[in-house]
DNA sequence: CGGCATCCACATGGATACTG
DNA sequence: CAGTATCCATGTGGATGCCG
């Protein structure tokens, strides 16, 4: 994996391609969703601060999915050229088109692994 | 990974829990957002017949897989006694509710992937 | 602040061969 | 048909420490 966009699009030319192997290869990381829908609900962000919100990431780990995420056209980063520098990760706009995804993603989470804590919910 | 779904509602109790990571926990792995899909298209299906309509994955790997969807509580395996035995692969129900997330990821596939090829999209 | 260097552990995938 | 048994390569994550 960490296949460039390139590869992945020479792939879909291919006769096999499947769009849903497609979008998980690109997105089936262990941190890649949540980055991405801090990024949809909170806006564009620093690098601490995206570190403070996805709860449990080392920095190597922020730093290596971000760079992912870059190769992959889905995260843009840019230098905020002030003093002192700061950087800034947003989606791009391919990136803000998996909001349907990751909507979907955590309506799913809370409908169906919250429940066992809820009362009102008939499954589990 | 390959957590049984036991251990994830016991994570799920916690404080800092959310639900885009818990759902990217259980359905990020390489095969598991297509074979998904498969059984959502096709409905109940053999074991050879899911490895025919997953293409390019393994019998090693699918068998891997699907023991832990099955540990996840997505996938079903039931034993139909015929001669010579069927086995036969069924979402659950929970499985079956990612439907909106599967079709959100083939959706993006094809808005943004496939694009390259076409000359209508506006995309690349 | 925004990382990178290092090292390590392990999960996962892939190829091949074999079985009841 | 429906897998299992090996063995191996590598991707990915995690911990710690350091840097401009």
């Amino acid at each position: 994996m960490s296949e460039s966009i390139e590869s992945i699009q020479v792939w879909c030319a291919g006769e096999d391609w499947c769009p849903v192997t497609s979008t998980a290869t690109l997105i089936c990381r262990k941190w890649h969703p949540v980055i991405v829908h801090r990024l949809l609900n909170a806006g564009p962000m620093g690098f601490t601060e995206l570190k403070d919100e996805v709860d449990g990431v080392s920095s190597k780990v922020l730093s290596d999915s971000l760079e992912d995420l870059q190769s992959k056209n889905l995260v843009d980063r840019s230098i905020i050229s002030e003093k002192p520098f700061r950087v800034e990760y947003s989606l791009t706009s391919q990136g803000a088109e998996l909001e349907p995804v990751i909507r979907a993603m955590e309506d799913w989470g809370q409908n169906n692994l919250r429940a066992p804590a809820d009362a009102n919910s008939g499954r589990f």
